[in-house]
DNA sequence: TATGAATGAGTTTTCATTCAT
DNA sequence: GATGAATGAAAACTCATTCAT
């Protein structure tokens, strides 16, 4: 298994130029450093030596900003929270469009998350929020209940419309989502398996035509892609 | 003598579950009590002697069967997976019917698995296969690629006799399962939250119809189901 | 200054004998090495270690029996004042005699007292109940108060009785020990010095014969002494 | 920016005293409020940055002015030592009254320094004198020394003209000023529990005619008294 | 000089593991 | 085998002290 700084070329190289004061920069240095550990692996894995060395700065340096471990890692998930909630800007903002053209879009923007470290960001929430209860709850109100409930008012919309069959909105975006997050989940932990990992871009393609076809009342899916 | 016996730290795992001494049962009793605790709190938070306190047990009489506690996590492993192996051998026996009697069975039985600890399991793997590397392969080959490959082939076969449309069968294996996935592993983490979590018995009854609407060909799937 | 682990001889000659098991008279041997080195150094200049290496035990056996060093230190409050219960019992017998008596008797065993390890407890007392707040309180509800008292109504009942002037017989009870106390301490705190300190036998029989005298209605407090 | 500010330690020590910036009262500004703090917690419990804090200043200039912590502590110390000199003074200058009266005035005199902050430094004084050895000397030759001395002298001053008893000069000066010095450590200790605390006042008073009746020949002290 | 961010040696504390009984 | 007291390496955390600004 790979040791921690090696893929941090600035760190090792030359004399550490000791005692830099970027105070305002600190906190987030550390917390990207800590950050990077937790998802490769997770919380009781990581050493704080580690994230010092990592973050370039002494183990002393971790505590004048985070009084303890855990401190850290409520910054850390702070920060996840936060990054995410940027991206749900983009995502609301399309939701407006034809439901035909949401949801295809939707998954497509599912399947370059998965090339980012999301879901290893993804899988640490899912690991950590049994020792960090609150954690799964910020997590549900900033961010999954967000997408849910955009997404859901959307279908309530399309159903309203007649452009949907009927059934529970909330259950219809399990639907439309669940597949990309399990495959996402999927190629998260199997990616050390050289096991045949799902082509996400693919999946996306395939289940918005499979999904389409089953939610769009008297529609060619066919033709909805065609549109878009 | 035991004046000290206020200052001896308290457990926060209730009462030392005494059981029968059955020299035979030993390893699996303490392989149970380590299940137990490894899916409350994770690998890493949990200790030694609390799987003693549980399995009602000596913290050395552990190192009897397991030399290293990431034995005994390999134990909980192999124990894990052998109990889902079979569960599989009921969803195979069942693959042979007609694709529209197969699918609904598949997620009404993945909504009563969510009801089972499976899921906390499965939480579990997730998490851990950070840190045990071999755990995904194992939990792949033994369980996940069975599964799939068994639905991929009931789908081939039924792509085959043109009851279903095109697409690549393992891709189509996520679009149905994936619902059920992530609908499980939303309840896990979530289940602390007082958020409205999804009911997984209704979330496959509707998914069964959503998908089978979209992948059977010229078919009404609600005459599929009245025939099941 | 004397480094620790010097006048342990059974400590340092021959291999440790490892892991021996007693348990029954660790948490008193800690308990003992504890009270040694918090006593020669206060508390904060003690380190867990020392304690450890004096105790003839691991580092971690310390906390096998005191989860913190606050509880550490609070066994060791503990131990100095039921010790110095037992001491009490001693006083409390002899103080039905005669006031005359009871005084250089009681001045007498002050100093006796003043050659044992009680000095510098007591400094040990004075010190660390900043840090303690509750150390104070215990060291009055179990010792001060008991010794005051007794005391105090041994003088009420000479007074009642005629034998003594008037006066707040609390007051008198400062007066009579107070000078044994400050002697205690001057002794503790200059021993280092190389100045004179007061010989507390001869403090003993002077001021007994001094405060008598002051006491005493219409007594001869040399007659008295002659007495007993 | 200060994402973290809630992350960070805040000191149980008020708000920080900012205080004029006259650079020539620096070092006797660190100085008191070193003072305070040691009084208050000890050396060992007292952190520089408190000690900057309460003198409002940054914790890098305490080190401009005070090499180390320790050497803040002598500087503390021998504050205190010449502080206490003055009132030597003013002590000295009174001895040469008639013992009858001198004693009464030290007496009173040490009631007064009782609401002072002097208790706690003596308090101090014990309990670091352990660790600094030689403040004992130093505050031996400084201070108790002289008190000792020149209250000796002027016992066996009196005792020459034959006013008072015989006796050793220096165990009659504990015996004359021991009870205010275990009142005042005893209100020290004993300030937090809500025990009955010795009136001091009261106890000057009150030792002030029982030590004169014990020590002045063929006089009645309360004529002593009255001609005072 | 004054500052306060950064340091790292030193302590406390944890807990998997050992081993005498 | 079973036990649980004892161990000690490893981790979290503290804080006097340094030094770039």
């Amino acid at each position: 298994m790979s040791e921690e700084a090696d893929n941090m070329p600035e760190q090792v190289s030359g004399p550490p130029r000791r005692r830099q004061r970027r105070k305002e920069a600190r906190p987030s240095e550390i917390v990207e450093a800590a950050l990077e550990l937790f998802a490769e692996r997770g919380f009781g894995a990581t050493r704080m030596e580690d994230v010092a060395r990592r973050a370039g700065v002494a183990k002393g340096t971790l505590f004048v900003y985070f009084p303890t471990k855990q401190d850290l890692f409520r910054a850390v998930a702070r920060t996840i929270t936060a990054g995410n909630l940027e991206r749900l800007q983009a995502i609301a903002s399309n939701l407006e469009r034809p439901i035909v053209e949401v949801i295809p879009a939707l998954l497509a923007h599912a399947a370059i998350i998965a090339e980012t470290r999301v879901p290893s960001l993804i899988r640490l929430l899912i690991s950590e929020s049994r020792l960090f209860p609150d954690l799964a709850r910020v997590w549900h109100d900033e961010v999954v209940s967000n997408v849910l409930g955009l997404l859901t008012s959307a279908i309530e919309r399309a159903q309203e419309r007649g452009e949907l069959h009927d059934g529970d909105p909330q259950l219809i975006a399990f639907s439309i989502i669940g597949p990309m997050f399990s495959g996402l989940i999927f190629r998260e932990v199997m990616s050390g398996v050289d096991a045949e990992l799902p082509d996400l871009q693919k999946l996306a393609a395939q289940h918005a035509q499979v999904i389409l076809r089953g939610l769009v009342k008297e529609a060619r899916p066919e033709e909805a892609q065609r549109r878009s």
